[in-house]
DNA sequence: TATCACCTATAGCAACGCTATATGAAGTAA
DNA sequence: TTACTTCATATAGCGTTGCTATAGGTGATA
């Protein structure tokens, strides 16, 4: 159907595949659809990439890099932890856009296909915290530091992009990304803009107030009071 | 081949998709690696659990619930921080044990079946955080920690599961549980009280929400809104 | 005995990833 | 030009997958 003027059937066969790709909203793509869209058919596609994972990845070669460090998305500030959760959110990003892609790469078990692409991810996690443990910012081992932030960065992609997209909540992206990082850094940050660890007593004081009425018998207080009562607590809970 | 002796062939499917899950090592099973071992036919198969996934999900019903709540491996043990490292060490343990099983449930995409079984985890997770909030122990909703905490649980189990057995480094697990868990406690853990749950624990809090309330005017609140919190507040200390 | 619901088998469909083989196009050497 | 080689694409189809339309067998109940 679509020839795409005058592409080599190689380029036609990665945009298809990216495209469709794309667009898939998580089911699986098959190599007929892709031949099909790039207008050429399967001894072609296996001549130029060997298999369908092969044409895998050679998707993510181009599109991986540009949410991880391709210059559009990433430029180093210079603050190596800034940089760190940079990484982090391009990481997140490309996931949410390339759900399919993102599956094949961090959801897959087989050891043949994951190791190098995640090993990629991590190398690059890694150069960012070897600056920061340079600059004596770091507590622990840049290369554990960047497995930790990268596991829980891969978890919590996964977990968002099961979500149907209008019930994301990308507080618990920000949430785990601070829990990790302040983790491995050697120095309470006051930056302010992730999780307040310090945070006001009525915070705390609210959330157990919360789980004990929840817990207790609600009986006590009438319904309608009761409502508005948690929604009240439920909202100061939140401010963090 | 293997009929399993008297097993009616509902058992017998769930048995021979569990071993041959467990032993393929990452590889995809097919239907009638099955059934064959289960020494019956294909109708039989979706007669039962409707489709492939039926069946998975029906073995993670057996398996998974072993490992998170089952009475051999999690007995609660009043201290709800605690409790929540045992069911993130048995979720990890899970996922090793069951790398095929495991990436069915967490490392999928497709909406419709990753959310039940997500959610059963979460529920779980989150029973334990509610107690511990009802404790004093949490800085954040119970909700919002045990996505946090299981999101991270994920992702480290996933990295795991992909490496060489002999490789595998389980500090990564340890520190990144200790991050997320760190980072949604308040820091002070009171736990020398022991589980306070009941009508009483609504009345300490509620008079630390009260106290806190008072020396800390959150912008939130309007002020009408704030007296008539606080009349409540007063209500539920004492009438309790 | 007759009925009926439940369970299982025969046989096969459509879609999948992939390939053995052949054909065309393009460059090189004589 | 002609012959040879090489790369790239097409025709046609293999073996496997998940799944099902249909029918037959089996045991309990009336």
């Amino acid at each position: 159907m679509n020839f795409d003027g005058q592409l080599p059937p190689k380029a036609r066969l990665l945009k298809a595949a990216a495209e469709l790709l794309a667009n898939s909203a998580g089911k699986p793509v098959s190599t007929r659809q892709i031949t099909e869209l790039a207008g050429v058919t399967a001894p072609t596609l296996y001549h130029h990439f060997g298999d369908k994972e092969g044409l895998f990845n050679a998707v993510i070669d181009v599109g991986f890099e540009e949410y991880v460090a391709g210059e559009h998305n990433f430029a180093p500030t210079g603050k190596p932890l800034a940089d760190v959760r940079q990484i982090w959110d391009n990481h997140l990003k490309f996931g949410l856009d390339n759900p399919q892609l993102y599956s094949v790469m961090f959801g897959n078990i087989r050891p043949e296909s994951r190791p190098a692409r995640v090993a990629e991810a991590e190398g690059f996690m890694e150069e960012m915290l070897e600056k920061a443990a340079a600059a004596g910012q770091l507590c622990v081992a840049p290369q554990e530091a960047a497995r930790s932030i990268l596991a829980a960065n891969v978890g919590v992609t996964l977990m968002l992009i099961a979500e149907p997209a209008a019930e994301r909540n990308f507080d618990l992206s920000d949430m785990t990304r601070e829990a990790v990082i302040s983790a491995v850094s050697s120095e309470a940050e006051l930056s302010g803009a992730g999780a307040p660890v310090g945070a006001s007593s009525v915070v705390v004081a609210a959330i157990a107030l919360n789980a004990a009425l929840e817990s207790s018998h609600p009986e006590q207080l009438s319904t309608t009071e009761l409502k508005m009562f948690l929604e009240w607590l439920d909202r100061i809970a939140k401010t963090s």
